[in-house]
DNA sequence: CTGAATCATTTTAAGCTTAAAACAGTTGGT
DNA sequence: ACCAACTGTTTTAAGCTTAAAATGATTCAG
C-alpha cells in the first residue's frame, strides 16, 4: 500500500509527521527493567542461600547502617520507596530475630526510632561485603568510562522521571 | 598502622593494590534500582486508578499480546520472569475476569495454553496506548541519541549480568 | 484553650511472590 | 512393556506489598 504514495515525501517525514509513536522508549524501559530484575532476582536469590535472610529484610539493615543514629518508620518508607504499612510488620520481624532495635522518640510520641543492634551490625557488615562483590561480577563486562556514562544516562532519566511524575505547575 | 609504610607507594598504587572496592558499580546499581523502581511504581499507580488492573495482569496481557497464538504457562513465566506458581492464581483471575482463556494442549496432557479473548485484546489496546504514552513522557528528558546510548550499554549489562549469572564452565 | 488539620504509625483486605514439595503426564533406555 | 528421569502445572506456607481506613499524637489558627 505504502508503495503508492508519491515519491515526495522521505521516510523521515512520515516518520516525524506521524502521531509520534514511541517504540524505542517503550524498549528501552523494557531492557532497563531486565536488568534490574535479573540482578535484583540474583541478589534475593544469594541472600536467601547464603545468609538465610530476605532483600526486603537486607534493604532496611543497609539504610539503618547508612544512618547510625537510627531513621524513623516514615524516613525508612520513604528512602526504601515501599509503602509505610509495609514497614510495621517487616520491623517487628527484623526485632524479632534481634537485628535491630525499636526506640521510642522522646519529644514526639507518635515516632518510633529503629537502629541496628551491635548483632545486626555485624551481620549486615559480613553481608555487605558479599553484596558488594556480587554487584560487582554483575557489571564485570563494562569498563570504568561505561560504568560512568551510564551513571550520567541515568542521572538524567532519575530527574526526567521524577519531573513527569511531581510536574511543576506553572506558577500564575 | 599502615601509616608507618615507607613513602616509597603512592596513592594511586596504594588503591590498585588494595583487594579493590567496587564502589562504583554499587553506586551505579542502586541508581538503577530507583529508576526502575520510580518508573514501575508510577505505572503501577496509574494502571489502578485510571484502568482499575494490576501491574502483573498488564504485563501477563502484554506478553499474550505479542504471542497472539497463546503462550504455556512455562513460557509465560520465563517471558515474565516470574516463578511457575505465580501464575497459577494469576492466569485464574483474569480467567474470571475474562481477559483471557485457559486451553488445554491438544498433544501433551500437562500443557495448560492461555490466550486473549477479544474484550482482553480490546482492553489490552487501549492500555497499551496509554501506558506507552506514559512511558514516554518519563524518557523525556532524553534525545535520540541519549536513548540510544542507554539502550547500548543497558545490552551490554544485560550480557554481563547473564554471564555472571551462569557461568559457562571451562570445558575440559 | 479548643477544634481542625496534619502527621506517624498501625491495621485490614486483597493480591503478589517465592521456594519447595506434590502431582500428573511424557519420554527414553532396556 | 517397564521404570526412571524429566517436564509442566498446582499446591502450600511464609512473607512481601499496596491502598485505604483507623488510631493516636501534635500543631496551630482563632
Amino acid at each position: 500500500m505504502d508503495e503508492a504514495l508519491p515519491p515526495m515525501v522521505d521516510a523521515e517525514t512520515v516518520v516525524s509527521e506521524r502521531p509520534r509513536d514511541h517504540k524505542a522508549e517503550l524498549r528501552l524501559w523494557l531492557r532497563l527493567l531486565t536488568c534490574a530484575t535479573l540482578v535484583e532476582d540474583e541478589v534475593r536469590s544469594r541472600l536467601r542461600n547464603r545468609f538465610d535472610v530476605t532483600l526486603p529484610r537486607f534493604d532496611l539493615m543497609a539504610q539503618l547502617h547508612k544512618a547510625p543514629d537510627g531513621l524513623t518508620l516514615s524516613q525508612l518508607s520513604s528512602r526504601m520507596m515501599v509503602s509505610n504499612g509495609n514497614l510495621t510488620a517487616l520491623v517487628e520481624r527484623l526485632v524479632e530475630a534481634g537485628q535491630i532495635e525499636r526506640r521510642n522518640s522522646g519529644s514526639d510520641r507518635r515516632v518510633v526510632n529503629v537502629v541496628l543492634t551491635p548483632a545486626g551490625s555485624a551481620a549486615f557488615a559480613r553481608m555487605a561485603s558479599q553484596h558488594e562483590d556480587w554487584i560487582a561480577g554483575f557489571f564485570d563486562g563494562l569498563d570504568e568510562a561505561e560504568i560512568e556514562q551510564l551513571m550520567v544516562l541515568l542521572g538524567k532519566l532519575k530527574a526526567s522521571t521524577r519531573a513527569a511524575i511531581h510536574p511543576t505547575g506553572p506558577t500564575p
